[in-house]
DNA sequence: GTCAATTCACATGAAAGAGACCACGGTCTAGTG
DNA sequence: CTAGACCGTGGTCTCTTTCATGTGAATTGACGA
């Protein structure tokens, strides 16, 4: 322990390259925002009507992840909430972030929640949803006020729950005598809308606001301005920050990664006692949050998910070349029995693959091979240099031994000619 | 050689079941005055 | 008499199965040049 003792001592003296990292975080909302002045501004004018008592249109946000939706939205609500204090107008946002499991990717959910931010306490489930319907109506119309429900990654709510959801809030109000009720939806996913039932699509996008992505310079502009604010002076070598918004621009232009980049080379450079941060350390962050991002997904995927995962790794590794649905469920259904896992059936195994895909794991692409089916030819995406790491984490998840797989491998090959 | 029909190997959809969790209301039990 | 324990009912949620339908192009086979 003494040991302990001292490496926190040692710690505390550290010199850091940092001079205060919340500016690197991703719930920073700076006081000014760069780049973005025509949609706050246009989101400005649109919410602005509830400062006066009336209810502003419903508005939708589209822009892909990091192009800085939600800090617009955070920041404009902010001052208006501020303002709204100030001169006591009765004007509420709450603010809901959908993509959020367990939170509010049901209609149950999204409603209770909603109801829970008038401090209303709703089980996570045992009521039938139309009363909880009724909870939150009451709690919603006890007074005269505007309210504004900030949906974040509502894509996810209606992937999940359906559009009747949506539906059913935007005729809130017609119900209400006391409070009005308007949304501002945020999507990632720029084809989202088409996906809406009409109705609820003309009554949801009464305003519609485009998030470009950034370009690399824009994202220059804004890394700079955080590391001045995060970072000592002169802690950070020269093109780092040039470097860092390439990478970013090439991902198509994700501020946030970007952000994420920086904080975690600078770590990395705190770790290694040094007081720069060098191009040396941007690479090791790149590869650091590959390794974590994959890592991470990995291991908290369920067994099932797993096994399909591993018996991918081990055709793909075993041919270097694109995998089929119907060899790969051979392979899992020979490892569940391995395993002693209960095989699932092919539709959900069909499923599972899709939503590994979404995960950006692997690529699943249905193709046709004509007079010999339709399938989905599944390639691994993982930088390679990552592949014997995951493999291994899985092996470990899994409670496979070496071994066992190769065994499972020599299994498999004498099946295709 | 051309063209439509056929066919494969799954993809994709819809519905429904299983099992976990939970609230609510009624009934029973034991402890209290 | 009352607080708490203990059902039964009815609800949501997630994961899964079952059944049904859809699908894109290589292949086939009929047809005409």
């Amino acid at each position: 322990m003494a040991q302990l003792n001292t490496f926190f001592e040692q710690f505390l003296q550290k010199s850091s390259v940092f001079a205060d990292k919340k500016a690197l975080q991703s719930a920073y909302v700076p006081d000014n925002i760069m780049h973005r002045d025509v949609q706050i501004n246009q989101l400005a004018h649109i919410l602005a009507p509830c400062l006066r008592m009336e209810k502003p249109s419903n508005v939708f946000l589209y822009g892909k992840s990091g192009t800085g939706k939600t800090l617009s939205v955070r920041y404009t609500t902010d001052q208006i909430l501020h303002l709204a204090h100030k001169e006591n107008i009765p004007v509420r946002i709450i603010y809901l972030n959908c993509k959020l499991k367990k939170v509010a990717d049901t209609e149950y959910r999204l409603i209770a929640e909603l109801a829970r931010a008038f401090g209303k306490a709703i089980p996570p489930t045992g009521l039938p949803t139309d009363e909880v319907y009724k909870i939150f109506f009451r709690a919603l119309d006890q007074e005269r006020q505007v309210v504004l429900f900030v949906l974040d990654e509502i894509d996810q709510l209606v992937k999940h729950a359906g559009d009747e959801t949506l539906y059913n809030l935007t005729r809130v109000n017609a119900e209400l005598k006391n409070a009005q009720v308007s949304i501002v939806g945020i999507s990632n996913d720029v084809g989202f809308s088409d996906q809406l039932d009409p109705r609820v699509k003309s009554s949801l996008s009464e305003e519609e606001l485009v998030f470009p992505a950034y370009n690399a310079i824009e994202i220059q502009d804004i890394l700079r301005r955080r590391a001045q604010i995060s970072f000592k002076p002169n802690a950070i070598e020269d093109g780092v920050i040039a470097k860092c918004a390439a990478y970013a621009a090439r991902e198509h232009g994700d501020a946030r990664r970007a952000l994420e980049l920086l904080r975690v080379a600078g770590e990395i450079a705190d770790r290694k006692n040094k007081n720069v941060v060098t191009l040396q350390d941007l690479d090791d962050a790149e590869e650091k949050i590959e390794r974590d991002r994959f890592l991470d997904v990995v291991i908290t995927q369920p067994k099932q998910y797993q096994a399909i995962l591993f018996a991918a790794f081990v055709l793909w590794e075993e041919r270097k070349d694109s995998v089929l649905t119907g060899e790969l469920y051979g392979v899992y259904k020979r490892l569940c029995g391995r395993l002693s896992l209960r095989p699932l059936t092919q539709r959900r195994v069909s499923d599972i693959i899709a939503e590994l895909d979404m995960l950006g794991i692997l690529t699943a692409k249905v193709t046709s091979k004509g007079r010999y089916g339709r399938t989905r030819e599944i390639v691994l995406s993982l930088p390679s240099s990552l592949e014997g790491k995951i493999k291994s984490a899985l092996e470990e998840e899994l409670k496979l031994t070496t071994a066992e797989s190769k065994e499972h491998l020599q299994q498999e090959s004498p099946v295709q000619p």
